[in-house]
DNA sequence: AATGAATGAGTGTTCATTCAT
DNA sequence: AATGAATGAACACTCATTCAT
């Protein structure tokens, strides 16, 4: 994959995006889990270059201000938890058992929550990272939705709005932060599994 | 003979007694306000003075640092938002319907959430400010909590744990941040009535 | 001595000095405590009306700004000390053991040094208040001066200036910061011992 | 391979060395003699950034804190202060006239005593900067004990503590203070001449 | 005589950002 | 590509002081 280990020589000389990437990618993943740990304004540009062992001058090399930082360093972190909840989703097992290991996996991740983070942003980001962000967020929105449309479809499921049912999906992982009730409920299976069944069945006695 | 031992007058300028202390009220409000809307971080202390229109000294003459300020603006909104869903949930209407008019009370408040706003200034809480605002919040969950098991035992709903659902159905309103969806799905109120049917029927075909 | 305590009663309205002395007399024995404890920048009006057990307003009814009551307290403790001072001073004993004494008194208080104090506060203090300190820190240097002068009459000391001898002996006695030294040589008493000595005899040979 | 590892080239910028770095010894310089006129709490970190021609922005680029600027600053100094007087110490003169070249010079820097100065600053310095500054102060007074260790040896003085000797010795400068008093005796070169013989030969007539 | 309320001016410290090297 | 130096603007917090009661 890496440019520098496939022996395929391509002609001139090779954009020297090796070395940069790993300086690049190492602050990215660095200021993406900081800033999911602590929020935006409680991380400073310090503590990313500290922690990616560089200097702070380094960081402003890569990235032109604390705010692009953020919105790149998030944006990525979308983009993969879209493909992990997108690999969950596409198996082939039934719909119900997808939805708990989304459910399983999301609650797992021991983050912030990104409209957390994003509200707490928002005032120091411009309306373009704002844009950037809403964009990565929705796929991961997207990829439920789909699966809920297909469900729907083939009668899997009876939904109003499969757009409405995603977002509530999305957002009842929060509870992952409420980390009394889940040992309370017996780990983060138990939970998962009651979750699942609650938005399966519903509360109604039918 | 000690005046300081026979309560007989107290010497000084009478302390303002706490209900009609206007200054502290409005110092109180301004800062839930500001805190709601932009987070921890993100509200100074000078900016709470001057939208109190006091200096930042007097927010200090009342408030020894902006922790206590936050825990104390903080837990009176509680208690204040706790007083109106109890009130909302103790009418005689269907439960569904009362879920309703909780539902839509929440999705309308303008604010940033309380789990996000409590993420965020953790780190500058003591163990004692985390939890007398837990307990505040507690409050509200719990009102939920005994509505859905009084329900559950005159068989209204059935449900396996009233507190996951009271945590779930609170977590779900976070989606009045969402604006697009919401205006989408047209308008607070029909949002409120998707998500109670949400929970009531599930997404189950049976 | 207490005009209270002295049967013999004075015509008209006694001034209600009784009460306000009680009160004004705790604030400056405790602020000279403080201030001796900690110097003057570091003590403040809040700290000494709350150690005193009075509001900072009572202190400000007494004494009309800090500088001030640093000053009167200061000067107080001096008199104070001089009393102690010239009573060690004038007994019978012969004038090394009475040095002795003096020597060890001062090396026991657990003080600031009032040189320090001074300097510290200086650039906060006006002309007068210095002066007023100034004329109080010279009755101790003139108690322990005359008691040379006598003894240079009598022959039982030479001197050459018993003015610059009585500043070095004050002077010496900040030696009481050094605890270390103090242990290592025995103790204050066997300290006190030593100075003395040093004192009496020089360190020529012949 | 790596750059890092081999010492082939550093990256950036390179570091200013310690000795020409004119900007931290400039403030270290004024910082010094700030503390030394005015004490510890009087002095402000803006009154030295601006004294030094810097911003105090800059000084904290230098030096992490009040406490460690203090420390390192006083540090500095009593360094100096040292080779000046192992210089003056060192050369064939008599002892007693080594003493007073020594006694003059001290009587001569116009500052604040380190004592004092210290003192005061106690309590806003850590155990560690107190321990650093006490290192670099104990220097002095071994200078002058080694000298009146030797001197006793050789016989040319009689000594019980060359400890205790020292410590009065360099304790009794601070009458340089006392400006009244040297004026009265006639300057500080008879004021020292004055101060050595009192310590010569003590006030017994013998 | 004594106090609660309120404030202006400062203090130490942090931080995002720029610039020359 | 990467860094050390330097800064402006802000921030939480303190404190001496005043004033009406």
């Amino acid at each position: 994959m890496n440019t520098n280990q496939t022996p395929k020589k391509k002609p001139g000389r090779p954009k020297i995006t090796t070395e940069n990437n790993i300086t690049r990618e190492q602050i990215l993943k660095t200021a993406a889990h900081l800033f999911m740990a602590y929020g935006y304004e409680k991380v400073s540009m310090e503590q990313v270059a500290e922690a990616s062992d560089v200097t702070k001058a380094s960081v402003y090399y890569y990235f032109k201000n604390k705010a692009t930082l953020f919105t790149v360093s998030v944006s990525s972190m979308f983009q993969r938890i879209t493909k992990q909840t997108e690999k969950l989703l596409q198996n082939s097992k039934g719909l119900k058992h997808r939805l708990y290991e989304v459910t399983l996996d999301h609650l797992k991740r021991p983050h912030i929550d990104f409209e957390t983070l994003l509200q707490e942003a928002t005032s120091s980001l411009t309306e373009g990272h704002i844009h950037e962000i809403r964009e990565a967020e929705k796929a991961i929105h997207e990829a439920l939705e789909n699966v809920f449309k297909q469900a729907a479809n083939s009668g899997e499921i009876v939904v109003a709005s499969p757009r409405l049912l995603a977002h509530t999906f999305s957002t009842v992982t929060m509870i992952r932060n409420k980390k009394e009730l889940i040992t309370e409920l017996g780990g983060p299976e138990k939970t998962a599994q009651a979750l699942v069944d609650l938005f399966w069945v519903g509360i109604s006695p039918n």
